[in-house]
DNA sequence: TTTCATATTAACCCAATGTTAACTCACTAT
DNA sequence: ATAGTGAGTTAACATTGGGTTAATATGAAA
């Protein structure tokens, strides 16, 4: 299991000790940053997994370097969290906006903070392999290729994205909310039917049984038995 | 999406009833408890997500309360609200010592502790439960499957969802609003035999035993002993 | 018995998905 | 330039099955 990287950002150094110590122990890699600037740097250097950012600090604050940060596209899978003294609710409106994905409030609490983390990187992580495997398929993402019982298929991109992204959790249902930020990404809207049409395109090729609608739900990868 | 669940402190069962009123027809999966005792009783229970507590209450008051709640891990993520009458503030510094999140005043404006409430809840919500277990029942959220004794049923989304809350406390009866407000939602109106319905195509699918009827009352889901 | 809540069945409706083909756009070869 | 190619998207229509309701039956409680 490979390390999550974490970059800690805070103007407050003792604060960025603490969680550097604390997260370090627990496994994490860690880099820190004490403002909006560096850590833009830090971040493209890193490619941080998880971002923990304060709102609040001199000169960049926090929601500006986290919309910098959303230009790298090498950083799309990154989490970004920010730091957020209790009651700041205006700014967490403002920060939804600019691309964070989660809050976490001063003071902050070690256990529901790890806990937290945990669960973020759990989140990001669903594609991080590179080659995913089922029974009778297999998927490269650094050659691009699919081999359905050793025979090679070749895919476009989309469809090549969309079904690396089921395969990443076999049985596991993705919504269609889920596939449009994963494949296409949050920014880009599409048609509604633009999925469906893909999905049609993957059947066609691997096989109807491959990919389950749930209906009302998502799609699915099923490993299917003969 | 699963409901939030709430515990509501108070000794003055008035508020109570006004407040849980409000709160289920929100959405939300409400219990009371007219004083300290009862509640950790019924938390340690019912796992609340949100527990709004009076901080004056007779015998064991709300600050001494919290603390005992805190001690218990599976309530680590449990977010606690104290109601304080305004200008109480000394006992602000003595609750946040004890573990309080967050504060409402009274008199209560209804409004205000909805938002404050969603707000609350939003922060804390990150990480809903996804699997459901008893002895010869899994419900797995992601997957969107259930497995009785190892086989795989696949339910669509009502029966999934509705089969789901019943789930999340075995035992417990939910009644028609709860249910209505879990699955359907509060805005959405759809006629009294529908819920029937999906019940009866459940049992079809399960079997009939796991879910027992209480006349004039609402539904539960039991684990049947062979 | 009467009443009221729930069970059952089947029919109906429609939103979500499937399907097909056309269209746009970038890129390539002619 | 021009035409050809293929990926990606959209438009238009078809289809399906989940969800709802209506109508009736059953059964428990008062």
């Amino acid at each position: 299991m490979k390390s999550s990287k974490i970059l800690l950002v805070d103007d407050d150094e003792d604060i960025l000790d603490l969680l550097e110590y604390n997260l370090t122990k627990e496994g994490y890699l860690v880099q820190t940053a004490l403002n909006g600037k560096k850590a833009i740097e830090v971040a493209n250097e890193f490619l941080p997994d998880l971002i923990i950012m304060d709102v609040m600090m001199p000169e960049m604050d926090g929601i500006e370097t986290c919309g910098e940060i959303r230009k790298n596209k090498l950083l799309s899978n990154t989490i970004i969290t920010f730091l957020t003294a209790r009651g700041e609710d205006y700014s967490q409106i403002a920060g939804y906006e600019a691309g964070a994905d989660d809050y976490i409030t001063k003071p902050i609490k070690p256990k529901v903070l790890f806990s937290k983390i945990k669960g973020l990187l759990r989140r990001g992580n669903i594609e991080a392999e590179l080659v995913e495997e089922t029974a009778s398929m297999k998927i490269d993402r650094e050659k691009y290729i699919v081999l359905q019982k050793g025979v090679e298929i070749s895919l476009p991109k989309k469809e090549f994205e969309l079904l690396a992204l089921l395969m990443s959790r076999p049985n596991n249902v993705f919504t269609r909310e889920k596939i449009f930020a994963s494949v296409w990404g949050d920014d880009i809207v599409v048609g509604d039917r633009t999925i469906d049409v893909h999905i049609r395109k993957l059947r066609e090729k691997i096989g109807d049984d491959y990919i389950k609608t749930v209906k009302g739900v998502g799609y699915k990868f099923v490993e299917i038995e003969s």
